[in-house]
DNA sequence: TATGAATGAGACTTCATTCAT
DNA sequence: CATGAATGAAGTCTCATTCAT
């Protein structure tokens, strides 16, 4: 009653699961309150609506997650050490909070509309480090946007996997068997 | 009765395009009658419900694919052939209807959920295949779902970018691109 | 059923006896549907909102009861018999329909904003009249929007005493009498 | 303590020019407390509810005004010169605070069925006085209501046209202007 | 007295579905 | 088979009011 914001996380929590349990458009107003034990005109002292709910769950984490890869990247190098260190990131990322992973995924059709192309996100900054990469001679040289895409495709489908349950480790065990696995990808089978 | 089943695709093409541009809940019964000339009440000569619309465009298209891989893949000997002509397939498959597949893509986390795990898909049918290649030593061991996972991400990702138009070749010309990258996921680097 | 029109009709009648009964804001879709039989649904195939039901109501009998009046004072050569005849009208209006004028005179604090200055509306055609009028020097010159406050204000404000009951004639009886006030008004105490 | 009825007061000022500007329905308690720069809450602690601030601002006022314009008849003895005073006071009114007088006039509809027929409004005032100068024989005999209705239309008309700025002068100013046409109009025409 | 987060009834509106024509 | 007006359950959101601080 006297602390707000903790109203407010408690409905991103709640939300946030019954979005990824149901679907966003199939989870009701009264199945968040409801959940989270509040009333419903409650949300609405601390989301302006559904939409923005749903959009600042997102663009948050989303954006912020964008944020910290690029933060970490800088920290390295070489494409190989970026690379290394992003998906270690990745990994720790799911592994820390598979549910919030599940709703950045679900929520990327409807909510990429709204993401402006000046917003840095995962895939902008995947491309950047590949780029600086490849004019550096560390990796030859591909289409960047097809080499970021397959990349990205290598960790994601396994981390998609991994929240379907249709593989079991941990995902940050299996960093650097991705890490092996993209490097491949982009140098094109020469020799690790 | 021939001009009924023309409707019925009608009504099938006109639904699919519709729930791609704006999703499946925010796609009305309305929406898709007035798009397709249709009256509201039509729709329901021909599919029993929205939600079986949905599934009968997802089902038709989901697991037909599927067989299809299947039955191309016995056609072939080794894994490498195998996984040649099916990421030939897929890329074909995308670049016929780039709509029905980015209707696979989204229509996935809602539809998943009434597969039952008998039905072949396109995951169970690599799965498969990589298996075969594991035990005749084609490929070194490891865990089957973790490269499939790795191998349908490359492939599944560039037709993202490529939906998205983050990437503007025909899926088609990728193909042996895709194919050699997959390759190299699943040997481990040696020399393709 | 088979005829929308009526629907629409029934839906306009009784909301206008409800909006004068209970006031627009306090009139609910459920009172409205459940008045006229229908259900709360139906509502919204004739009229697009609440707001846009008050709206028609208002501005189509608004808008036409001073095209009507325009229309009848083009027919009259001097400012009195152009005054006579559209009182007579006014009062054959009331007469015939007290819930209507009732719901005008409810509606307008509301409704006024949205009408545009280019609209012809009661008020600007009395001032068009009494102009003339003063022009012809049939009346004394005096302030135009005065004058016709005058003269408007003491039809109104009889019609008003009737909707409230306080006097128990018909208006069309009073209808001589209120022309002769009004020309009283106008004339500044001349002979008439 | 003073600074509470100080609150109150501010309360009451904000309402009132809100009430007028969107309604009273439209205006909410939140409306109400922003303008006024308080909490929602501490409304509660002045009126009971909305309504009954609704209210408050009302019968004060009406009752009030009423009152002062029997007060002040009281001290004529014709019902020319009362009328003359009335007329005087009503613009004064009306020129002192025309916020006040728009929401008397918009509250009418609402407020009015709790007005009970033993209080004294300013319409009773206004035909007690009409009567008592029929009966003196200083104007014609006719129905009082309609009298007091057609008098009271002259003035009320014009301080509305006044509200939306139809008319630009001061009330105060036409006073003597709106007399005579009262006059006028209960003298039948006679000389003034 | 003042605050403002919480409440919950209820308002408006949407939309999948039905059915008389 | 086709139509489209009608339905009514259900969803989102508002807002007067309460109450712990």
């Amino acid at each position: 009653m006297r602390d707000g914001s903790r109203t407010k996380e408690l409905i991103a929590h709640t939300a946030l699961h019954l979005f990824v349990e149901k679907g966003i458009t199939e989870t009701t107003i009264r199945d968040i309150a409801g959940a989270a034990g509040i009333a419903e005109g409650t949300l609405y002292r601390h989301y302006e609506s559904k939409d923005q709910l749903a959009w600042e769950l997102f663009s948050t984490n989303y954006l912020d997650f964008a944020r910290e890869l690029d933060r970490l990247q800088e920290e390295y190098e070489t494409l190989k050490d970026k690379l290394t260190a992003m998906i270690r990131q990745f990994c720790a990322f799911f592994d820390r909070d598979p549910v919030l992973f599940s709703y950045l995924l679900l929520a990327q059709h409807a909510q990429l509309k709204k993401v402006t192309p000046e917003m840095e996100t995962a895939v902008t900054v995947l491309q950047k480090v590949i780029a600086q990469g490849m004019a550096r001679r560390e990796v030859p040289e591909m289409e960047v946007e097809l080499a970021a895409a397959m990349v990205l495709g290598v960790v994601l489908e396994v981390a998609i996997f991994k929240a379907y349950s249709r593989i079991t480790q941990e995902l940050s065990q299996l960093s650097e068997t991705l890490t092996a696995a993209c490097w491949r990808v982009l140098t094109g089978g020469g020799i690790s």
